[in-house]
DNA sequence: TGTACATCAGTGAACGCGCGTTCACTGATGTAC
DNA sequence: TGTACATCAGTGAACGCGCGTTCACTGATGTAC
């Protein structure tokens, strides 16, 4: 059946973020097209009337879930101090329990890096992130600095979602926003 | 056939050592038993006669790798500065390029937690890791300087592994390194 | 010492299953006259 | 305005494939007499 005109591009918006969220909450490999399919109320054929195959999917998706990074941190410019306020949402419980709407770096990234598959996508997101915190430090260009935070961030917060005692995940999240924040207090404070 | 006495044992541990390897290189979802087994020169059949099912492998397999890395950081306590050693390998090309040899935290206990499997291994490499660091810190207990260290360890060298323009990885991991080295020499010099 | 038998690590075909992908088909809508 | 036709998003059966697991079997070694 056919449907209405603009049906089509909702369509493949749906599948796209839905996508985003599966594959940053199990993992591409975990993540099969015919339950995705079927998650949206949809058969499994349909999927190629919107995408060429599973790894255009994957990069469509990587893509997508950068740019909704991208409007969050956006949002974050209205705050009063916008560097503290992206570390303590970034390893937050909110966060680290709700891999699927969040960060790619710890999820989909690592995979992919992992299979050998290489994505342009995760390098402009590392080089994002990295040139939020540097413009928050005051610094022209990468610094080590925010190299170490963003590195801090991402490994502070898989770690805390590998964990299975509850009590040393929520230490680890709170050590590592605690050292972070004294760390940028020195830089941008004195 | 029978083998001699001891062969059992020794292919037990041949497919443990395999294993550990390739969990750690290609992901255990990435990882099938037949290509594991036929790279030993062996069959797949066979493999029951070691381990109960793949979920047994991937616990003893991960248990193992926590071993060697045992090995490795006791003879780390030969070395001048065992702590500034430790981040330096770890942050080194070698062990983002070695993922079979390294650490597990990044790729295996990462991929476990994705897919909800409890382990109590990866708790266990967490808090030996963090007791190190802390010893070398001359912190009695658990410091939040000790996992903050850990995190940008983790996160350093994963970011590495991920990035696929090789300037940005060289530099992810000589930042992370410089930084921390930075940070615990404020805190065991002065 | 020689022979009959039990053991069991490893073999390889077979199982059911979910995967990514293909394809002939459906039928409501948009278009042409 | 009414009718004939083209379009094409979505359907659902089917494909070959690799997966984890099972199982009847093999045959060199260890054991018993």
């Amino acid at each position: 059946m056919r449907y209405s005109p603009d049906q089509k591009e909702k369509t493949h918006q749906r599948i796209l973020d839905e996508a985003a969220r599966q594959f940053r909450e199990k993992g591409v490999s975990n993540t099969g097209l015919q339950p995705l399919m079927k998650a949206l109320g949809l058969t499994h054929g349909g999927f190629y009337a919107h995408f060429r195959s599973k790894d255009d999917l994957v990069e469509s998706a990587l893509q997508e879930a950068a740019r909704q990074m991208d409007e969050e941190t956006a949002r974050l410019h209205d705050t009063e101090t916008p560097l503290a306020t992206l570390i303590l949402q970034y390893l937050s419980r909110r966060h680290r329990d709700t891999p699927g709407q969040g960060c790619a770096l710890p999820t989909v990234s690592a995979e992919l890096g992992q299979l050998g598959k290489p994505s342009q996508t995760t390098d402009r997101i590392v080089k994002d992130r990295l040139a939020l915190i540097d413009g928050e430090l005051g610094h022209d260009e990468t610094s080590d600095r925010s190299i170490m935070i963003l590195s801090a961030m991402v490994g502070g917060l898989q770690l805390a979602r590998s964990v299975n005692d509850p009590e040393l995940s929520d230490r680890i999240l709170q050590a590592t926003r605690a050292q972070l924040l004294a760390l940028i207090g020195a830089d941008t404070g004195a």
